[in-house]
This record gives structure tokens, sequence and C-alpha cells, in this order.
RNA sequence: CCUUUGAUUGUGCGG
């Protein structure tokens, strides 16, 4: 059982999922059986390839058919899946659960649980376990900070960020590149890049090595704030050490000059990135139509798209989002419902961010009865319009003076449990 | 033999 544990493991590891399972159905009519261990494997196997539902139905099994008593690793890996499935409250119930059923919750438990509610934006919740867990003798590790962190700078809560970390420090808990990183981003991502600098220094202060995750966090969060020279800099930085720059890295700093403006600097990086070795990926090529949108290029964008299907690349839905309001911005709003339709004959599903941008161009083009039918198309699609879906048609109407229109999507908006913002 | 944390691409209005 220990062999087959290991190897399912490791095919797990590499991300061949259907090799592991097929060695887990094959233990299954050996005469090796699955343990305990076995399904508590293939059950995170299962998060990471996202097939949740799959992971809780061998959870039931396990219990069920097999009889195994499930053990806190079970469920710390149980919660994790319903927590990354969007599943809070069932999440919750497991936590509960667990307790109940004499299982006891280790520090990883309540992490998980931390993490996953931060994630979802969820922060106070978050912290509302954060502080019962050292009641229950689970003491918070740099996970659990680090975890906190990242929920509090979601939303743009710095001071209480700062405070944790010197309550962080004063417990003697040390932060790590890894809570460096997370400040990093988060400082980043609401504005504040100064800061965000000076945690690099700190981090290089307190004997730890920054990593390419660091520096990539800090080469997008100044390219966010438009200080592309600082960014490249640092980037610059990165090559004069001994890091090599990976495919994220590239593709931030692209998308950067990209959206700064600077098509030519952009593409230049995407032939830098190809002379590395690197493939570029969907992203990279996402973000180069993006920057030719941005100065008006709609030749080049179309000539991406075809470069990047010649190359092996599948356009994806973002991609077609790029293209889409790229027509719309030229009032070829006739031209981005084209394509629009098309990209659902290809197989690429537009989802309700699509739909919103497509909406846009035809309210732009003062279209609103059309783009009213669009609404309506992506309710039978089974979409929920969101805020921004009512804002667009919205301010649309009270543009051209239709305010009884505008005033009855208001209401509709907030029939359909939205705050207005 | 198994579980938890950080970086890259798309959407509205106003400022």
């Amino acid at each position: 059982s220990v062999l087959y544990n290991t190897l399912i493991s490791g095919y797990g590891n590499m991300g061949k999922i259907d090799e592991a399972l097929e060695l887990f159905q094959e233990m299954k009519k050996n005469q090796c059986s699955p343990n305990a261990v076995t399904c508590n494997i293939v059950m995170h196997i299962l998060n990471r390839a996202g097939r949740y539902t799959e992971a809780s139905a061998l959870f039931a099994e396990m219990k069920d058919d097999y009889g195994f008593v499930p053990n806190t690793r079970t469920y710390n890996t149980i919660i994790n899946g319903y927590l990354k499935a969007g599943k809070s409250s069932e999440a919750l119930q497991m936590f509960e659960e667990m307790q109940k059923g004499g299982c006891s919750r280790d520090t990883i438990t309540y992490n998980t649980m931390i993490m996953g509610l931060c994630k979802a934006g969820k922060v106070n919740d978050a912290y509302g376990i954060f502080a019962t867990m050292e009641h229950q003798g689970c003491s918070p590790d740099v996970y659990t900070y680090n975890s906190i962190f990242y929920g509090l700078l979601k939303v743009h809560r710095l001071a209480e960020a700062l405070t944790l970390f010197e309550v962080m420090k004063t417990k003697g808990c040390s932060p790590d590149h890894i809570t460096y990183s997370t400040l990093i981003n988060g400082f980043c991502i609401a504005g504040n890049a100064d800061q965000a600098l000076q945690f690099l220094g700190d981090l290089k202060a307190s004997g730890h090595v920054p990593d390419l995750v660091t520096y990539s966090t800090l080469i997008n969060g100044l390219c966010k704030v438009g200080r592309m020279d600082v960014a490249y800099k640092l980037y610059e930085d990165v090559l004069e050490q001994k890091f090599v720059p990976n495919l994220i890295t590239m593709n931030t700093l692209l998308n950067g000059f990209g959206k700064d403006g600077q098509f030519d600097r952009a593409r230049q990086l995407f032939a830098e990135l190809k002379d590395m070795g690197i493939s570029p990926d969907v992203v990279s090529y996402n973000a180069l139509i993006c920057a030719a949108g941005k100065v008006g290029n709609t030749d080049a964008a179309f000539q991406l798209l075809e470069e990047m299907q010649c190359a092996g690349c599948s356009p994806d839905v973002v991609t077609y989002s790029h293209l889409i309001e790229l027509l719309s911005n030229s009032d070829k709003a006739g031209q981005a419902w084209d394509l629009f339709t098309q990209m659902e004959k290809r197989g690429c599903h537009p989802d309700l961010v699509s739909y919103n941008i497509l909406l846009a161009g035809l309210v732009k083009a003062s279209r609103l009865d059309d783009a009213c039918y669009l609404m309506e198309e992506a309710k039978r699609k089974g979409l929920t319009p969101d805020l921004i879906t009512y804002s667009t048609l919205i301010s649309g109407f009270g543009t051209v003076g239709k305010v009884d229109e505008a005033y009855r999507l208001f209401l509709e908006m907030k029939e359909m449990g939205w705050t207005p913002d």
C-alpha cells in the first residue's frame, strides 16, 4: 500500500491525474487495498485538478463503503476542497463536524479555513477564526499570518496589516520571504509602491533573499502604478543576479509596457522571451493584443490572433474580449458583435465579462435596444447580470436622456439583489 | 506514503 500511495502521490505531483487515478483503480482490484492515506492522497489530487465534487464523493465513499475514519488530514483536505470550490458554508460545516466527531483540529485546519475565507474576500470571518485558534491550543504560525495579510491587503486594509505584522514579530513568529511578497503585492495593489519597495529593503536587511516571485510581484506593482522605468531597473537587477526570469516575469513586464502605450517595447520583450527559450502562452499573446489595441493598431491585433493560432496557442475568452473591445472602440460595434458570435462557434463560450464588454460597445454606438437584447440573451444563457452590466446600461440610457428606462433598470438591479455603489 | 500561504492577460460611470 505504501508503495502504491507513493506512486499515486508522485503522479499527482507531476500533474498526471489520469495515471494516478488509474493506479487507484488498479489498487482496488488487487489484493493490495487502499487505506485511509490513499484516500487522502486521491482527494488531494482531485482538489488540485479542480475536481471538488469527486473529492467529496470519495470522502463519503471512504466513510460509508470502506469504513475508514477520517483523520485530521482528511478533514483538512476536504475543507480545502470545499473552499477552493467556493463553498464556504460546506467547509465550515466540516470544520464543525470534525470537532464533534472527536477529530482534533490542528494549526493547518485553521490555516486552511483562514486562507480559504480570505480568498473569498471574507477577511472578517477569517479573523474570527484566527481569534479563536489560540484558545483551542493551535498557535498561529507564519502560514496563518501570511494568509491574514493576504486577506486584509486584498481589501486594502493596510494599517491593520501593518499592526498585525508587528504583533507577529512580537510573538516571535519570523516573517519569511512569502510574508514579504504578500506585503509587497498588497501594498502595490493599494497603490503604495514606495512602501512596497521599502519592504524589499526590509526583507534583505532581515537576512532573507528575495526570490523570483518577490521580484515579479514588485515589477508588477511598479507597472501597475505606471513606473515602468523602475520596473525595468528591477528586471535588470533580476538579470544581474543569478535569477532566470520565467514566463510570468516576462508577461508581467510585457503587459506593463503595453498598458503604458509602448507597443514596440512590448513586442521587443516578446521577442526576448522567445530568445530565452521560453514559449509564449495565451497570457503573453493577450497582453500583446491588448497593447496593440491600446495604440489603436487593429491590424496588428488581428495579425497576432493569426500568429498565436499558427504557433499552436488557442485564443481564449480573454483574447476575444480584447478584440471585441478594440473593435468597439474604433466604432465597429457591428464587427464586434460578429466576432462575439464567431467566438461561440469556435467553441469559446462568452462569459459575463465578454457580455459586458460588447454591451458597452453597443451602448457607445447608441444601440441601446440591442444592448438590452444582449443582456436578455446573457440571462437566457444562465448568466446573472452584475453591477457593471446594469451600470453600463443605466449610464447609456442616462446619456441619451431616457431617464425612465434608466430608472427601470435601476429598480431591476436592486430587485436582483445588487447594491448601487 | 497524504493536508495549509506569495507574482502575469479582459468589462461600466464619475473623479
